[in-house]
Formats: structure tokens, sequence, C-alpha cells
DNA sequence: GAAGCAATGCAACAACTGTTTTAAGAATGA
DNA sequence: TCATTCTTAAAACAGTTGTTGCATTGCTTC
């Protein structure tokens, strides 16, 4: 059986307790996450004790009151299911100040990536990048906030290859490029809630030419996991008032490195002809170069 | 992330729901434990629904009332509690395979954006959100592998106002933008090594002009610290043949978060703004779309 | 257009929440 | 023994809970 997070902390001072406050503690000890989980006035009930004596112990054991006591408790179950990584953080800088603010908003990113682990996704990762690496080309299609994801992910396989596509483009064009598509081909499809008209639109004339489409996305009751062949689902919550969109950037970057690592002979030989050919373009500096414009 | 007791239960009728049922669901996918943790009212707020909604979409789901709903939420947690010995296990095995790749790799990120949370970091974010927030206009250059950086930085601070200019464009244009810039703006450039030739000259040019320039980069000799008013740095190693740069994504959310909570007002005004135009624009859709091309 | 309809927000409801107060009881010590 | 302190049960409290009925909205379907 779990233990509580107070479980030490309320047996040192067990024997200073009267009676009730020792059947209430008791009661706790053995059944920590009950008090996360049913009422104060009932669990007290179930402990054999007034419900005033919850409240007491609470107090006796330097809560304000029995509601933080509780607060506690669920936290601790909130961690436990969700893995490991935020628990020292969590409560502990709760200001509203700005530095606090970024604290939060890098440890829950932190967690939220970390949570990607679970073998489920790691999974669905799998299935994707083997799907992306049997198909001839990849068409690659993120609007509005995803079109970071989209475009990360076009980039660093341009340096592997010539097999992505990236849909996007002046004036609307973006997804013209599909004309030439096949059905060996594959679509990839980036996209969170709201999700762009745009993007299912096109992920379903991708499927009407009898291409896959692998969906990027944020939720299981996506549109796009509706119409996708495998799909990989990631958080965005965040602090602020807009989502976060780093754990797919993170998903996009293991994607890569897996067809990476699916051919490494042939990746390294793409990876060389791409340097030497930057480098034969003055692409990159080492330092501050003359000014030229 | 741990799936609720009636997860497939409600994928399968999800598309049966009215929107905003379809909403209270979805935020119970994402935080099923948060159902036995809180209130019914407080879960609405949280999902951003009326209270009345929770209720209908217990009874949808075949419930008596929510009361039940909420019951059969606790049940799973008293039960996962105890097998949690288990699932400690299995976030160590770290095979050389592709699976293990990718935990490897996820790991890994948590881990440096994890490590970002020190003080020195904090400060600088701080500062740069600080030097961003007084600055008349800000311009925004990623080439490159920075380019996602870059843009999803200045795609959020679209939202919340038109001060940040993107610097891109086709046909090498993209630092012309920067000849109307005066010594009231500032630069926010972002590159890893190898450097981006072009990122510098750049950079050097809105020097001369008078103007501050940020940096988000990688190491504190890269060439853009020498120059810059503020930096902030970000680990890129991977396991991969490629640099990571999920990192750089997570401080650029965390700077737009920054920027808008210092203006709260200001940026829910702007947000509001946004959000009507773009469903006046019907940008976005619940559901595939007919198809219109 | 109009009628019908499901979906949604709102306000009122009784029931229950955690807390505080009160007073009776038990234990202690001189 | 009586006075004092500590403990406990019970009741009263304001605040919140889950629920329900009703009015309004927006959307089909004649």
């Amino acid at each position: 059986m779990q233990k509580g997070p107070l479980h030490s902390h309320i047996i040192e001072r067990f024997d200073d307790m009267s009676e009730q406050l020792q059947q209430a503690a008791r009661h706790i000890l053995e059944h920590p996450q009950e008090v996360a989980l049913v009422s104060m006035r009932e669990l007290a009930r179930n402990a054999g004790v007034q419900p005033s004596t919850m409240t007491r112990l609470a107090k006796f054991l330097g809560f304000p009151g029995y509601e933080d006591f509780r607060v506690q408790h669920a936290d601790v179950i909130r961690v436990n299911a969700d893995g490991f990584a935020a628990r020292a953080m969590q409560r502990d800088e709760a200001g509203a100040n700005d530095e606090g603010l970024a604290h939060r908003m890098l440890q829950s990113i932190s967690g939220q990536i970390a949570r990607l682990c679970e073998p489920e996704t790691l999974s669905r990762l799998n299935d994707l990048a083997v799907r992306l690496a049997t198909a001839r080309r990849v068409y690659v299609l993120g609007l509005r906030s995803c079109h970071s994801v989209a475009w990360h992910f076009h980039y660093v396989m341009t340096l592997l290859g010539e097999k992505t596509v990236h849909l996007d483009g002046p004036a609307g064009t973006g997804g013209d490029a599909l004309i030439r598509a096949t059905a060996d081909d594959v679509l990839l499809a980036v996209s969170i809630n709201p999700y762009s008209r745009y993007t299912l639109e096109v992920a379903e004339a991708a499927v009407e030419k009898g291409m896959s489409v692998l969906a990027i996305t944020d939720s299981e009751v996506s549109p796009l996991v509706t119409i996708a062949e495998h799909a990989v689902l990631f958080p965005t919550e965040s602090h602020t008032f807009f989502h976060t969109l780093t754990p797919a950037l993170a998903i996009s970057e293991v994607l890569c490195g897996l067809l990476a690592s699916h051919d490494r002979k042939g990746a390294l030989k793409e990876l060389k002809r791409v340097d030497s050919y930057l480098s034969s373009m003055n692409t990159y500096s080492a330092s501050i170069p003359r000014r030229k414009i």
C-alpha cells in the first residue's frame, strides 16, 4: 500500500495527539488516498470520528485548515499518476510573478515531454516512423501555430535527402503540390485544436487520392485521428494564454531521429553532401563577418 | 498521460456529442484524475464549460448523475495507486533499438528543458522579456534550423498585436524590412552553431543602426553574444545526427508568456479580436469539413 | 419566412461542505 | 474537594456542491 505524503510527519506527532485525533490519524495513515477522494465528513464517518476532529487534526499538523490538507494529498495522486519529473516543483513556487511564470512554464513543458515516454506513445511513434520510412514521398502539412513543427520536420528531413515536400506557399497554393502525389506517398499532417479547416480539407483530399494520412495532433478525438492511419498525440496545455507546441516539436525531432537511425549509413552520406555544399556556399560563419549590407 | 476509465467509451460517443459536451469530454480525456480530485464546478471551470454541461455529459454517457461518474474515476485511482511499483520499472529499459532511441531522446530533451530553470537562465529570460516589452518594434530573425523558433515566436506575438516583424522572405529579401527600423526597435536573433552568415550580417547591420540586439543562441561564445545586449542560452545536444531545437522553442514560448503576462488585459483584448476575426473567416473546424477542393 | 427543435446559459434549489462556536464532560493537580 | 485545563460532541454557520427547470439562442426543415 502506498504511503501518504505526511506519513512520517503524522507518526512523529502521533504520541502528542488526543485519543480522537489518533483515531483519525490512524485512519488516514492507512487510507491516505481517501483524503483526496471523499469529503471530509465521509472520511470522518469512516474513521469513526466527528467532522470537527478532522479539522482539528489538520490544524494540529500545521495546516491552516482541512482544505489545504486535502490539496496536499490530491497533489500526490496527480504526481504519482503522471510520472516522476515534476515532483519537486509542483507547489513550492506558485507565485504569480514573472520569474515564477517562466519557472512554471519550463517545469511543465519538461514534464509534458517526459510523459511522452509512456509505452503507448513510443509505440505510436515507431509506427509512424516505419510508415514514413516506407513511403515513397512524404508531404508535410502544418498551418498557423503548427507551421513551425511541420517546417522543422521538413527542414531536418531535407538534410537527409529529398523525400519530403512541404505543403506551404504564398497565395493559398500550399496544397497544390499534392497534385503529383500518388497512393505510394503519405501525408504527415500536424494540427491542434482549433483545427485549421484547410488542413482538414487537404487531409481529406489526400485520403481520396488513396494516400495514407499520418497525424501529429493533440487529442484522441481530433478529426485527424478519424482519417489517419497512424497518429501520435501530444499535450498542448500551458500556463499562458496560448498552447505550447514544444512537445510537438520534440515529437517531430524524435521522428527525424528514428528515420535517420533506420538508415544510418545513408543519413551520414547525405549529411556529408549537405555539409560540403553549404560550406562551398559560405553559408556559415564562426564570427561576425565583415559587413556586406 | 494516464488514461481514464471511460477513455474509449467517451471516444466512441464523442461524435454524437454537442459542441459543449465535446469540450467537456475533451478536458476529461486529458485530465481524467481531476474528475475525482476536484469538484464538478471547478472541473467545469477548468474545461471552460457550464456546470450543467458536466451533469449532462454524465447522463449522456449513461450515468444517473455526475456523482456516479466521479465515483467511477475515484475507484480507478484507488486501484492504480497500488499497482504503482510496476510502472516504476518499465521506465528503465534503455535498449539500443529504435524504441529505446525515442525514449532516450525524450528523456534527454525533458532534462534539458528542466535545466533551463536555473536562476541564471531565468533572470536572463526576464531581462530579454523586459527589453522586448519596452521596444517599439521587434524584428525577429532566425534562419535554417532556427526558422521554426523565430517564426513561432512571431506567430504567437501576432496574436497579441502587431509589434513584431518577421525577417524572412523569398528571393533573399528577408533583411529588407530592417530598412525602416530605428534605434527604438530591437532585433531578436536566433542562431546556433554553425551560425548562419546572413544572420550575423543582419545583426551587425542592426547594431550599426543603433538598435539593440537580443540573442537566443547556444553558447556563451556564440558570435551573437558579443554584440547582443542580452542573450539567453540553450542546449542543443541530441542523440541523433542533428541538433535539437526543442529547448529553443520552449524559450521562445516562455518569452511570449512573459510578454503576455506583462500586459494581461491588453493580451486578452487582442486575443478576443483575433478570435472573432478568425471565426468570421471560418478558419477552423471541429470535424472533417465537406470537401471543397 | 415560420415552426419546430436541440443546444446552451442562467438562476434557483435543497443538500452538503468545511469551519467555528458552544457547552458539556473528563482528566488533572493542589 | 474544587478549580483548572484539555477533550469531545453537537449545533449553527456561511459557502459551495450537484441538480433542475426555464428562457433564450441558433439551426434545421418545412
